[in-house]
DNA sequence: AAATGCGGGTCCG
DNA sequence: CGGACCCGCATTT
């Protein structure tokens, strides 16, 4: 089975494995978490292009041609419980890079102080099951990147936090540094690590969202057989999953965001009570808090606590470290609280009014609460109105008619719209996971909606594709659920499908696994 | 010590 | 043959 990608771009359309490539002019901006099929390009200068630098944890893989380096990617590091932090995120440490460093890691006693699970690679198979690849070409005028597959896991922490924990092994004692480490020892995910057998693909000729898990042809024991990811594949096994029973990993780029930090202990100062939080059989959460330790071989959890003066949070407060692309947390060590700097809050403010006032309907940023704390922005998917149904789901109910309304729209610009919107996007519920801590697996299942909306299935993807919608449902907290703070899906819809990006060098593309089909691409 | 890049080599489909 | 991956080596951070 190979893997094929055919490029809906027609403008500038090259692949970094082409002979020549055009001369491109104009530039993108540097994406350090790259994520699905796109292909972007940098200037000579960009520093970060000429490092290949990437937030994943991409390594250098060989595919024999001095032209173009490929790098393929580590995945994360999670607790082998997935245990979970104090508002439903998990562990995801970043895998070194080094080989002998990251086996090193593994094994290694889940920086959860409370938890008894031992650190493992969660592999990534993003790309037809096998690692998302990143492809770097330099040229005489620029720097072309391509990506190939889609991340199915979260990320891992920043670059810049794992090299400040290394540093620490120097011996150094830096509070700067503790607030990293607190930092990432809130950092995790929500998301299901899913292990479903494999299946063969079927051809499509469109990009078909779907929400099941990736297959992990990886595993070395198991006899996995497809590895379709979302973006690419379907896969007969679809059908066949009780929908009670699944648990979906969104597969939407956007769905795989740092759902790290720990704003509720912070706005509702609420005590910290280290435990231990395995989801239970039905995928949910055990939702308690622990979060006051990290991982690593020269600083151990307990060593967080020796530090001599509780971190209060200041605002702003930034450490040496470039925290500007992650939001970061300061650990009080004193009520063992995680406080959630805000340095993104201007850029909060600023994109997000842009966003909603690119047209001309007289939104404002007012009408999403967005104001100075954090703890507002409320969209929900299309006509949806949310009511708790547990401790930690919702009930959706859905207008048919609002639904397949949007769902007939122009299927390939609402594609490449949201694609382009990728960024925004998950920065938006990067934003949102700040505030609240309920999970959301429930609430990620564009299949369950679909079905439960009765929408007929020629708008099956298109319903898939809402997925990325739905994750915002997540974010209601049921405490601050309200129906004055709801901005329906429709106006956040309509504002996204009218955002128009000003760099243009991203070119997304669609992706089917095609069986019985040998295209590869070449290197050389 | 780890990141990074290179390249020889193997395995598999 | 192409892709994934392992490994060792050299250099840089």
């Amino acid at each position: 089975m190979t893997c094929r990608v055919s490029y809906s771009s027609s403008s500038s359309d090259w692949d970094i494995n082409d002979s020549t490539i055009p001369r491109i002019s104009e530039f993108d901006q540097f994406s350090e978490w790259a994520d699905g099929h796109c292909r972007l390009v940098y200037p000579q200068n960009s520093e970060e292009a000429k490092r290949h630098s990437s937030g994943w944890a991409m390594r250098n893989t060989n595919n024999h041609n001095v032209h173009i380096l490929k790098k393929s990617c580590l995945g994360v590091l999670v607790c082998s419980q997935r245990c979970i932090l104090p508002n439903g995120d998990r562990v995801h440490l970043r895998p070194a890079i080094c080989d002998k460093a990251r086996k090193k890691q593994q094994g290694k006693p889940c920086p959860n102080r409370q938890c008894s699970g031992r650190l493992e690679i969660q592999t990534c198979r993003g790309h037809c099951g096998y690692p998302v690849t990143h492809f770097w070409r330099h040229t005489e005028y620029a720097i072309f990147f391509q990506a190939k597959g889609i991340h199915d896991h979260p990320r891992p922490e920043a670059k810049s936090t794992s090299e400040a924990r290394r540093s620490l092994g120097s011996g150094r004692r830096v509070r700067g540094l503790a607030v990293l480490l607190a930092r990432e020892a809130a950092l995790g995910n929500k998301l299901m690590s899913l292990r479903e057998p494999k299946r063969h693909c079927k051809d499509i000729n469109q990009v078909s969202r779907t929400l099941n898990p990736p297959p992990l042809i990886a595993d070395l024991d198991k006899g996995y057989s497809c590895s379709c990811p979302p973006f690419e594949c379907i896969c007969t096994f679809q059908s066949v999953v009780p929908v009670a029973h699944q648990q979906y990993t969104p597969h939407s780029p956007s769905a795989y965001q740092p759902m790290n930090q720990q704003l509720d202990s912070y706005w509702t100062q609420e005590p910290l009570q280290a435990q231990s939080y395995p989801l239970d059989n039905m995928g949910n959460i055990n939702n308690q808090y622990d979060f006051a330790s990290v991982s690593g071989d020269l600083f151990q959890p307990e060593e967080i606590f020796q530090l001599d003066q509780p971190l209060r949070p200041e605002y702003p407060q930034q450490s040496t470290t470039d925290l500007s692309r992650s939001p970061s947390t300061l650990l009080d060590l004193g009520s063992g609280t995680i406080h959630r700097e805000f340095k993104s809050e201007d850029y909060w403010n600023q994109s997000l009014c842009t966003l909603m006032n690119d047209d001309s309907n007289n939104s404002s940023c007012s009408r999403y609460n967005l104001v100075s704390s954090p703890d507002v922005l409320q969209p929900t998917i299309p006509h949806a109105t949310l009511t708790p149904q547990t401790d930690i789901g919702y009930t959706q109910k859905y207008d048919k008619l609002q639904l397949e309304n949007y769902l007939t729209d122009d299927y390939d610009n609402s594609y490449k719209n949201q694609n382009n919107l990728l960024n925004v996007i998950s920065d938006t519920k990067m934003f949102f996971d700040n505030t609240v801590h309920n999970t959301y697996e429930n609430f990620t299942d564009a299949r369950h909606m679909y079905k439960t909306c009765n929408v007929d299935s020629k708008y099956q993807d298109k319903c898939v594709e809402l997925a990325q919608f739905v994750d915002y449902t997540t974010l209601y907290d049921n405490k601050n659920l309200s129906t004055e703070n709801v901005v329906t899906m429709n106006e956040l819809d309509f504002r996204i499908n009218h955002y128009i990006p000003t760099t243009t060098n991203v070119h997304y593309n669609t992706e089917f696994c095609n069986i019985n089909t040998s295209s590869h691409h070449t290197n050389n």
